[in-house]
DNA sequence: CTTGACTGTGGAGTGCACTCCACACTTATA
DNA sequence: TATAAGTGTGGAGTGCACTCCACAGTCAAG
C-alpha cells in the first residue's frame, strides 16, 4: 500500500510517517512508481510495525530504544556478540522500568486500601527513593 | 525543608523542582530566611505530591495534566468515592502498562536465551501485540 | 494535454520537559 | 570577617518527537 493508505490504516499522520522512515524505524519498500524519488510501499508487516511502535510507547520507551528492538529483532547482519550485548542492555532497560512500575503499583494499591479503610493512621508514601 | 534536602528526599533534580515551582505543580510555603528572595520551604505534602507526579507521568500524562488533577483535588472537587474510582482506574493502566512490559520483557530474555544456544530452532517471537 | 491529487526531499519550526549557566544575595562555618 | 555553601532569578540551550512548509517530480482522470 502506498503512503496515504497506511496513514488511514495506522491512524499516524503522513508527516509522522515519514519521520519514522527517516529514523530508520520504518523501512518499507519502494514501488516503481516514483521515477527519481521512488514512491514507498509498506506492507501489513509494516503496519503491525506501528502497533509494536505504539506499544512500545505507552511503555515509555523512546523511539531510539524501540528501533534496537526491531534492529535486533530483525536478526540482521550485525555481529552476534554485539547483537547479544545489545539485548542485555535492552533488557536491563526494561527491569529498571519494570522495577519502577511495581513500586508505584505497590504505592497507588496501598493508597487505595488506606483511603477504603477511612483515611486511617498515616497516609502511603512512596517507598524507596534513590 | 529547604530545597537541597527536598531534593535529596524526592531524587528530583534541583533545576526540575524549581521549573515545577515555576511551573506551578509545587507551591512551596517561603522562610523568613532569603531576603529579597525568600528560601522556598517545602513539606512532607510536597514531596508526596512528587510522588504523584512521578505517578502521573508513569502513566503518561503531562505536567500540565498532572496539575489540573491537583487543583481539582485541592479545590475538593472529588468527592471520597470519585478520587477512589480514579485511583482504581490509574492501577489498572499500571497493571496493564506492567504487563505489557512482563511481555516484553520474556521475549528479550528469550531471544537471548535463544541466541546464547546457537539461535537453534525457532526464533521467539513477541506475542499478542494488538 | 491539462489539471489536480499524490508523492518524495530538505529544512525550519513547535511544544514539552527538562538542564545549564551567570549572577547576585543570604547564611553558615572557620 | 573572610569564605564556602546554599539559595533565588532570568534566560539560554538541549533532546525528543513530531509538525509544517516550499518545492518539484509523478500519476490518473477527464
Amino acid at each position: 500500500m502506498l503512503i496515504s493508505e497506511f496513514v488511514r490504516r495506522t491512524g499516524l499522520a503522513r508527516e509522522t510517517v515519514r519521520y519514522y522512515v527517516r529514523f530508520g524505524l520504518l523501512r518499507p519498500q519502494t514501488t516503481q512508481k516514483g521515477g527519481r524519488h521512488p514512491y514507498f510501499m509498506f506492507t501489513e508487516d509494516d503496519v503491525h510495525c506501528a502497533d509494536v511502535i505504539r506499544v512500545g510507547q505507552a511503555l515509555g520507551l523512546s523511539l531510539r530504544e524501540i528501533g534496537e528492538l526491531r534492529k535486533a529483532r530483525r536478526s540482521g547482519d550485525l555481529p552476534r556478540k554485539k547483537r547479544l550485548v545489545l539485548m542485555k542492555d535492552q533488557l536491563a532497560r526494561l527491569e529498571a522500568k519494570s522495577a519502577e512500575l511495581e513500586r508505584l503499583k505497590t504505592y497507588v494499591r496501598a493508597k487505595i486500601a488506606w483511603q477504603q479503610h477511612g483515611e486511617k493512621g498515616d497516609e502511603p508514601m512512596l517507598a524507596g527513593m534513590k
